[in-house]
DNA sequence: TGTCCACTGGAAGGGAGGGCTT
DNA sequence: AAGCCCTCCCTTCCAGTGGACA
């Protein structure tokens, strides 16, 4: 037993160091994005200079190399303005993390040392106390919005973006310079015309990995983080055809080859191959579900039940109706009181961008215009993540008697 | 061609939980 | 402590809709 500790303190037999492998390390350097470096430097170098930067979008697809191009900038831009004796803050926020407009500001605050509560005060209070904190600083703050598309489409106003675009016009000395990080394309559509003239000053375009590149991105990588001779070529390849596929993302990339790693290590095996790969291909999915729902609110978590019920009661996709009677009868069964079905089509939808579940309009004609509901994630991942909690585990073993009514029905 | 179904999704508002001011 | 304001999450209400069917 403690051999096999020794063994992963040391490194084992596979790895040198698997934290290289995990897609928050900072590499020295990042191979094919050397434009976008250069571009993002040049268009912030004016801070070095004490003078405002253009604000600057980024777009790209997950994966992409967007925000670790902008980590990487801006820990460079920060370095050189320490050593210049200049005042640069950065504060860098996800925003589908974050949230709301309010949360993203009071965040800002808090870089910036502002002390704000949770909840209680007006949007327009804390954007207040933000001005304040940076005009009485004078000194230059960076923001990174990342996600920034998950602010604009859930709180379906842009004025939060207004505000940031306009703080400039009431500071004298100091000012804000916004990196809006999206990969939503076509996000510029929904946004106001005056945000979108201000935001998007300059444009950073981020393309797909191609196969070759990713290769490039994963063999420098590996040099540091595999033992020697351990990671067999064709492992490589594979990490890199597969990510390719998935729309160059380099984060999958890297994760497939840390997890391929971990699973050879774990089978005291003393290289990397292809069926490590293949193997981490699906454990990969899965953990990523699993983290999905883990931070799913019960409701949402009923009703993700009640979908798989449908799902293993018959063969073709459920619609709103289907899946809110059974969401009903669920919450019934574990005395908690169920949601309405306006807010239930809501939560769907909130499902559906998470890739949880498939949720498509449709329209029957005569029968009526409501959503096609399908899981978008194999059910053997739900069951599992799921089964850690109590009351949900309960409800999946229990057999919704409106279902058995349907099958009846059926025949 | 009009009807009608089963919803969708926008809008408004309520109330719980909270902060600020007096 | 009271009164006011806020956000967040939800409900209620309802106009709108794509397309099968008579």
């Amino acid at each position: 037993m403690d051999l096999i500790f020794e063994q992963v303190l040391a490194g084992g037999e596979i790895f040198r160091d698997r934290n290289l492998l995990r897609h928050d390390y900072m590499p020295s350097s990042l191979p094919h994005r050397e434009d976008q470096i250069k571009r993002l430097g040049s268009i912030l170098a004016p801070a070095l200079a004490k003078d405002r930067v253009s604000n600057l979008f980024a777009y790209g697809k997950t994966g992409t190399g967007k925000t670790i191009v902008t980590r990487y900038v801006l820990e460079r831009l920060q370095r050189k303005a320490k050593d210049h004796g200049i005042a640069l803050n950065t504060s860098y926020v996800n925003c589908r993390l974050v949230g709301t407009s309010y949360r993203v500001i009071a965040d800002l605050c808090r870089t910036l040392g502002v002390d704000v509560p949770f909840t209680g005060l007006a949007v327009g209070e804390v954007l207040d106390r933000l001005r304040n904190a940076l005009r009485t600083r004078n000194s230059a703050f960076l923001v990174v919005l990342d996600e920034i598309d998950a602010l604009v489409k859930r709180s379906d106003d842009d004025s939060l973006l207004y505000e940031l675009t306009r703080i400039n016009e009431s500071l004298s000395d100091g000012w804000i310079g916004l990196i809006g990080i999206s990969n939503d394309l076509h996000f510029k559509d929904f946004l106001d015309p005056r945000v979108l003239s201000s935001l998007g000053e300059e444009e950073l375009i981020f393309k797909p990995y191609s196969s070759e590149e990713l290769h490039d991105i994963l063999e420098e990588r590996s040099k540091i983080a595999f033992q020697p001779r351990v990671l067999e070529e064709a492992a490589l390849r594979l990490c890199a055809a597969l990510a390719a596929g998935e729309h160059g993302d380099a984060r999958r990339a890297l994760d497939l080859l840390r997890v391929a790693g971990e699973i050879a290590e774990r089978n005291r095996e003393s290289r990397v191959l292809e069926r490590h790969v293949r193997e981490a291909q699906q454990k990969v999915e899965h953990d990523r579900v699993k983290e999905v729902l883990a931070s799913l609110p019960l409701h949402s978590r009923v009703l993700l039940v009640s979908v798989l019920d449908l799902e293993k009661a018959r063969s073709e996709s459920s619609v709103t109706g289907d899946v809110y009677a059974v969401y009903r009868e669920l919450c019934t069964a574990a005395s908690v009181e169920p949601l309405t079905q306006r807010r239930v089509s809501g939560l769907l939808n909130e499902l559906d961008i998470m890739g949880i579940v498939n949720a498509r309009v449709v329209s029957f004609g005569r029968y009526g215009r409501t959503k096609k509901i399908r899981l978008g994630v194999e059910a053997r991942a739900i069951t599992a993540s799921l089964g850690e909690d109590q009351l949900v585990k309960s409800l999946l073993s229990y057999a919704p008697r409106c279902l058995h009514k349907q099958q009846h029905l059926n025949a």
